[in-house]
DNA sequence: TAAAATGTGTTGCAAATGCAACAAAAAAAT
DNA sequence: ATTTTTTTGTTGCATTTGCAACACATTTTA
């Protein structure tokens, strides 16, 4: 079964018990504020509880990069995904983030709470996802040109859709910055797929046209 | 503590108990044999006992993309690293490799072998540390230019070395394949950063230069 | 609802990259 | 020790991409 959230299967008596006993932390920030800038030291990870946010880098020409989208239940932080300099996650809309130090997740709490196992299965499912999810980002940005990069992106968006059709869960200018390419490029290129017959736009829904 | 193997913090005469339990198999494999190629079913996971593997994507260019190094202990597959269509695990050293059912791994088996709990913790872990590798990768590949790309894969490389110094851990060959860029192009790269002196080489020992 | 900010679509031009092809060096195989 | 294969280093040229600069549409804010 799919685990979507690092409590799942967890009871909300029992959730709350642990909160305490691991010292964490809610925050809620809104749309477009900074949740985390540089954090290089603490070893916390962030679980969106409500809302969504993007993890961002700069480089030093001032190019945005979408490291990752983050939607509600996605952990993001020190192990589930460093947070290099550079780095931050901003709000992409009003959210709730619930902090928790690494070390209480994976180490058996003192007073012995009986969730422990569940929650480190959770995480574990959590991981591999995320993995997996990394792994696909990886083979996009893998391939060398920005119409390999469009296609292979749509193919994944399309994959569960039977009319191989899908609307994107971002803007054409974020779609640059996460496939790592010059938004105007970006256009040019997709005004191309269209002209040649590959694909089919209305606004950012888009059908993959099979030959 | 850093775990380096699935089987950390386990008596070898219980890894072997387990492994009769899990039904694992051991296979070796010559240099340059392929080890899985295109498996979509399977839920297996791999662990490199000994030697090193290549994860490669060829696309229907024929360019070669290298998407992961396997070293010893590395574990792939199903869930570690999902391998799409395409993507195949090449030897590049004789190596054995154990292939394991997913399945088993995470669920407690019937004997109760008391080891689970462990097992459990090193994936966590384990997992982890690929997430973290993956994300610096995500780092490279999402630079724009060649010369970014290869700076800032540097730079992981040389950041463990005070002298700034560092040995490609395989040819400028396979650098290519692995940022995903034009062998010659990154030639050209290299040679423009050594003229403006960003960069000294000898072979493939590099040294970065610190105005 | 008017003004401001952000997103979309487009283009010319310069810069970066990929491609093809080659020679020479180094490594591996016989 | 020779041959064969692989790797390194290089270049000209075509293509792709990024950059800058727009106009217009849409969304958000005041």
């Amino acid at each position: 079964m799919e685990v979507n959230s690092i409590f799942e299967g967890i009871e909300v008596s029992d959730i709350s018990k642990m909160l305490k006993c691991f010292e964490a932390r809610k925050m809620t920030f809104k749309k477009d504020r900074t949740i985390i800038s540089n954090i290089l030291n603490a070893k916390m990870i962030g679980i969106v509880l409500s809302g969504s946010a993007n993890m961002v880098r700069y480089d030093y020409n001032g190019n945005r990069s979408i490291i990752e989208k983050l939607e509600t239940n996605s952990v993001f932080g020190e192990v589930f995904s460093r947070l290099e300099s550079g780095m931050s996650v901003v709000a992409t809309s009003d959210c709730e983030i619930l902090f928790i130090e690494y070390d209480h997740l994976i180490k058996r709490c003192k007073k012995g709470c009986s969730y422990h196992n569940v929650l480190t299965n959770n995480m574990l499912k959590l991981l591999s996802k995320k993995v997996l999810e990394l792994n696909q980002r990886l083979e996009i940005l893998s391939k060398r040109t920005i119409r390999d990069k469009l296609l292979s992106y749509f193919e994944l968006l399309a994959n569960n859709n039977p009319k191989r059709s899908f609307t994107l869960p971002f803007t054409y200018t974020d779609l640059a910055d996460y496939l790592s390419v010059d938004r105007s490029a970006m256009m040019r290129e997709i005004k191309n797929l269209k002209e040649e017959g590959f694909i089919k736009t209305n606004g950012r829904k888009i059908t993959l046209i099979s030959y």
